[in-house]
DNA sequence: CATGAATGAGCTTTCATTCAT
DNA sequence: TATGAATGAAAGCTCATTCAT
């Protein structure tokens, strides 16, 4: 029941290895010996560090989530118009994207498949608020469209996840050109 | 000789269940005894229309990405405009996936998860071709963006997987006013 | 119930499916489904010239030890000595278990698994009389080790049953004069 | 760190299990959930002492083969004659047979099916050198016949693996005059 | 805290046999 | 008679989880 971490390391190299075997082999072929295995220690041990195997997927996802919006928002946006704002969060998110390929393919799998609980998969929801505040704005100053902010979000920030599963599957590689063609995609599919 | 055939009805009712069952618990969920029993067959029966569980769900997906596309291109488009003809074919996809939102959500899960084998999945590309085709008429007429298929794609029809998704697992339904606008926010952000 | 043989062919062809199956499987992986594949009918024939696996199994047993008796005593032998007759049965033997590997293999299987029904396996023993007789007569004449039927059978005839089993796993062919040297050991092993 | 270790009574009584099941019911009557309950452990237990069915069963075999063969040379026979070493060598043979009739069974079980990978089957025979080189020896001294291996194996040694397999099926106990008389048989078919 | 052994429940698949024609 | 479809039962094996140290 205690769930202690006294060993932050270990828990790390667990979710690790559980990101990794999730994303090559599927959640259906990611057994907890695999993920001990690979982490190097005795299937014992996850339960130390997690109550469950439920609990492990829902804890990886909630970091991965929480680190991925955390650098999408890492930058002061308070004197931006409401467009360089929007750019430049656009841009972490593909940055973070890029340089953190398993992550986001992770979290295309979570948020295509009934693998994260249905509470912890809303709970991941509530970071996106800065960024649809910004859409507010915009919208009150006749910027951006005045639709829904599922609408924004489908078109502006969840086609990049296509783009990085493709990436990852065909061994191809995007430069610097395809996001900034995609960056001129999401603005003007929403802009005003 | 021979009497008893192998009837398309079972064999239908096999893919139903399968399809029922993958999308509400996912593939690791999704046992072969349980989809015996919602199709009303013995576990062994399947044996006799399936290779094996992988084959079932290759079969499944190969069939529902079929009648997808030939859904999408169903309608005669040829002394139509790029606009006019991308304009139907958009919407006979938002239209399919409205009427067979179990086999959207179906499709989304496959095209993030490693669940359907990688030459399977390719198969399934080789259907988009007719719009890739019409995209770059558009290219050509200077209507759309010079940019490559995959960007194309991912800005005007990934996002509806989206919008699926999530009305399907809130609950809530997708408007005809919804999908005006969509509909202009994919064109916006490839037309030049 | 009514085990009718309709077809002789077909039943033959039953019969030698199972004996080549379970040759070279095993009885473990011998199953009705392959059995039937190998013999060119469907499963449910099977249970039209057997009762189950277990009876056509026993019936391949008791047709083989009885063909193979016929022939070991298919000659006149009344006016032999005990030593020539003796010779021309051992030499029989031999010839069958030469010109019908499957089934002189089939047969050790038999005598050291349990796949027969023990009552059945008993039955094939009733063929082996004529011999017993013989040695009796040879004993009498004290020209014989005055000893069991069980021991003058282990080292006259049941050693054939490893030199052929060893032919049929490695591949290499027993010679005439193998046989010469063969029949000599059995020959000295029971003469007085 | 470790704690509880693989125990080697737990390994010793599931090769017990197997060996009384396969003998009793066969190979194909000895299913994994029988050998475990024989043994008293869960199925999934089998599993961390062995690979598979396979390996059980053939591990099985060689640590036999190996006992029985440690036992039939197990005494220093370097100043005794040809007659007197191989008189002893063959005794043990009986004696190990009579004091391990399940063992005895077993090994004529798999000599004489396909149950053991072929690979290990020949592994199992390295064991026979000593017997071999003996024979070597008496061929030499002019008092062996000068036949090959196989030959007088299956004539002095085989035959035992009869009378055995016998003894097992009727309840019927073989005598000190019996393995006399046996040995005589032996003896006499390949002596000059 | 950490472990490897242990396990009951459940997995995919196969089997001998029967059904329906 | 003969069949291919159909099946309940059971096979071998794996899994998430707990035990014992």
């Amino acid at each position: 029941m205690a769930i202690r971490k006294k060993c932050p390391e270990k828990r790390k190299s667990l979710l690790n290895a559980t990101l990794s075997l999730v994303n090559n082999n599927g959640f259906h072929d990611a057994p907890m010996s695999k993920i001990a295995k690979l982490a190097n220690v005795s299937p014992a041990t996850i339960y130390i560090y997690f109550e469950n195997k439920q609990d492990l997927i829902n804890q990886l996802y909630l970091e991965i989530k929480e680190t991925f919006w955390n650098f999408a928002f890492k930058d002061e946006l308070k004197n931006l118009t409401v467009k360089k704002a929007f750019e430049i969060i656009w841009f972490n998110i593909a940055d973070f994207r890029m340089k953190n390929n398993d992550e986001a393919i992770f979290l295309s799998q979570c948020e295509n498949t009934p693998i994260v609980d249905k509470s912890i998969s809303e709970e991941g929801l509530k970071h996106l608020q800065p960024l649809v505040d910004l859409w507010e704005k915009g919208k009150t100053e006749g910027i951006i469209k005045p639709i829904c902010p599922f609408l924004l979000y489908s078109f502006t920030i969840y086609p990049m996840a296509f783009l990085m599963t493709k990436q990852h599957r065909e061994d191809y590689k995007l430069s610097n050109k395809d996001f900034e063609q995609a960056f001129q995609c999401a603005w003007d599919s929403i802009k005003l």
